[in-house]
DNA sequence: TTTAGTTTGCGCGTCGACCATACAAACCTG
DNA sequence: CAGGTTTGTATGGTCGACGCGCAAACTAAA
């Protein structure tokens, strides 16, 4: 092969990097840790108490901490410390579009819901246009109310259910949607000026939120699997979002499970997980009708209402739903080497009747399950996950890279005019 | 949960992280790209040039670089460049442990190897203890052989077919070693004391080998998969190897392809993909003798001669081992977004009559391949991959901490006396 | 042969960031 | 109220990269 030497192996360091890092470590410490004096910060990083405030002085001048008083423990003896915490000032917005509906949010750096709307919509029946047309004035209607409510929005993040090219913001294909090649992120940039845009797929953005506010909170290496009429999946790598070459990483509902053939899925190919355990499949199969036009949601509460009753047909299917899920489950997390599988969507509601098959088979399955279990969690957020995940993008890039809220103010101020 | 403040969320940076920083940053330009002057690696880091001076320098002094003469291209203006290239003063020591054989080399950091031996011996029937000792004997005599060629050693990579915790050097299950729980790196650690020792798992390793100086030179997103009595998988993640949550990451081996149930696996489980496609089960679907005690490698000798005479039978075999194959890849590619996979171990010499198959089921079951295709190629470094990939687990460390060198050098004299 | 032009690699002063140290402020204890 | 303790800030020192200038070495052309 042929090396390109235009795109360097790596970024050249400098004073600004180590500022950089250090303003991203001290303020990562509080976020994670929680409120927090200045010489503890010091104690616990390796820094300089002098280090230290020296950075605390920016994160403050940026927005992103505030003290809040002194430490009121009794019995402690020298000065008391001034409490650091994360101020609640900067938000992202969160966006997303769905088959049957679209949703706002506004959430600030402490998890804080600030505002929020969903409007039931039937997508499918739309052209792309009217569809981004109106997600942007919900988006305007939460960037009023942030400035009604004096806050610092830092910028946005869309949850989209397809296949998301993550650098370029390009929707590839949403099936649901009736997408394809949708160049979303330019298309609202353009709508919504200044205001920093990211897309990402909808089961990724929801994995993100349930380790920013959800069950995944303490794990770094999980799944997050999305049952809905298709089943999508997020898988978190070592604390971080995993995207793979081009960001179309996670897409379990694709794993093969039936090789012998099996009923063809919206994907064009045979076998798929979701075309076993898909939300429509499951209904039919537990003799659940599905009104045309009707919400999935009804449907998944019909079979929880079904389950709790103990209707042995919903038992039945759900067991080998479950069971299925758990195989499929335990050959990704032989490949990840994963410690925790949240069940989000249908599956969250339906976990009470899901979990055990599921331990089952990753017990029996995963090669490394006498050392390290996998535990199998349902999902803290439910049907808000992914919105508050798409503000979640935002609000991690500001906990990463604290310093570019200076130029997101700038930018965003210009959007609100 | 709770919060642990023990471990600091990031490790604070320092002057020295700038330093260290770019110091491989400039080792790694160079070794990417080739023989470079001090000019050039400036331009294209984005360095200057009195900073590059400063580290090549500093890597000049640690044995990493060396000049190499002036550039002779002719018709040039200006001042001639002084090129710098890799110097191959430090190696490494490559150690494998398989069932039928022991094998060290040395290899230094241009990728030369500098000294090689393999020796035959049925490690089934021997305990641990025997084993390690012949196989620091072996590594004794290499470390002997560098000292005649004035070579600088800087460690010793180890692979080992099983389950590996990677930071604490334990192999935690080696089915077909018979080992379990064994500290094979302080083993080794005691009997080599001084020489920094990493232990891996072989498919693991057999992938870095192959993104090293192998098929995978180029991608930094593949699957290796090495097909032996069980099947192992190493995946590369953004040019890293990918270790998971414990290090046991990349088990392609046990993806269930039978969701019906299927034969009785190693690990104890049911329809993994290894008691389909296994060496042993495709030589006897295909009606080859497996002598007892023979070796494997004369077995897949044997299904390549019948292959390549036209034998009706193998090439049946050989297109369903590549379908099922290809089917449990797809799902592998649809999580980890890759675009490549390596055919290794007896898949190798196979390739011929695999990869169509293969290709057909990635094609037909990767959801982003109409944007993406996966390629895939055969092992270009057959047997040898894993002692390779030992030795290139350490030569990366040096790579990605040059600095570390220092150390080194110091310690493995020591071992040496 | 001389002169101009180009490129390379190095030396020197500057700047930015962290560290070590010292110190004042604030609180508890007796 | 004095002594001890802890916190947060201020000051000089050190380290590393940057910008600039310069000598060296070579080509091209008069």
């Amino acid at each position: 092969m042929t090396f390109d030497r235009a795109r360097p192996a790596t970024v050249r360091a400098d004073q600004t990097t180590v500022r950089r890092a250090n303003l991203g470590g001290v303020l990562r410490h509080i976020a994670a840790g929680g409120p927090c004096s200045r010489a503890r910060v010091a104690a616990e990083t390796g820094l300089t108490r002098g280090t230290v405030s020296s950075l605390v002085a920016e994160l403050i001048d940026l927005g992103l901490l505030r003290e809040t008083g002194e430490d009121e423990s009794p019995g402690r003896v020298g000065r008391p410390a001034q409490t650091l915490e994360l101020a609640d000032v900067a938000v992202a917005v969160g966006l997303e579009i769905n088959v049957d509906y679209l949703a706002v949010s506004l959430e600030d750096l402490t998890g804080q819901i600030r505002y929020e709307r969903q409007i039931f919509v039937d997508n499918r029946r739309s052209a792309p246009g009217p569809i981004l047309d109106r997600l942007v004035r919900m988006a305007r209607h939460a960037l009023d109310e942030a400035d009604r409510q004096h806050l610092l929005v830092v910028g946005a993040g869309v949850a989209v259910p397809g296949l998301v090219e993550a650098d370029s913001g390009v929707v590839l294909r949403a099936p649901n949607l009736g997408w394809t090649r949708l160049a979303v992120a330019s298309e609202l940039r353009r709508r919504l000026p200044g205001l920093p845009i990211r897309i990402e797929n909808e089961a990724n953005l929801a994995a993100l939120a349930e380790h920013w506010q959800g069950s995944a909170k303490g794990s770094r290496n999980f799944i997050f699997v999305f049952g809905e009429i298709g089943v999508g999946g997020g898988i978190f790598v070592d604390g971080e979002l995993y995207r793979g070459a081009h960001g179309f990483g996670g897409e379990f509902g694709h794993t093969t499970v039936d090789f012998a053939g099996g009923a063809l899925c919206a994907c064009g190919s045979r076998g798929c997980l979701e075309t076993v355990i898909g939300q429509e499949v499951i209904a039919r199969a537990c003799g659940v009708e599905l009104a045309s036009g009707g919400r999935m949601q009804s449907v998944t509460a019909e079979l929880v209402r079904r389950a709790a009753d103990g209707d042995a047909l919903v038992h039945k299917t759900l067991d080998t739903v479950g069971s299925v899920l758990g195989v499929a489950l335990a050959s990704a997390v032989n490949l990840f080497d994963l410690d925790a599988v949240v069940l989000g969507g249908c599956f969250g509601p339906l976990s009470p009747w899901l979990t055990e098959s599921v331990r089952a088979e990753l017990r029996d399955r995963v090669l490394s399950a006498e050392w390290s279990t996998c535990e199998v969690y349902a999902s803290a957020l439910g049907e808000l996950a992914a919105v508050r995940g798409a503000a979640a993008l935002i609000l991690r890039d500001v906990l990463s890279a604290p310093w570019s809220v200076g130029q997101r103010r700038v930018a965003v101020s210009e959007a609100a005019s």
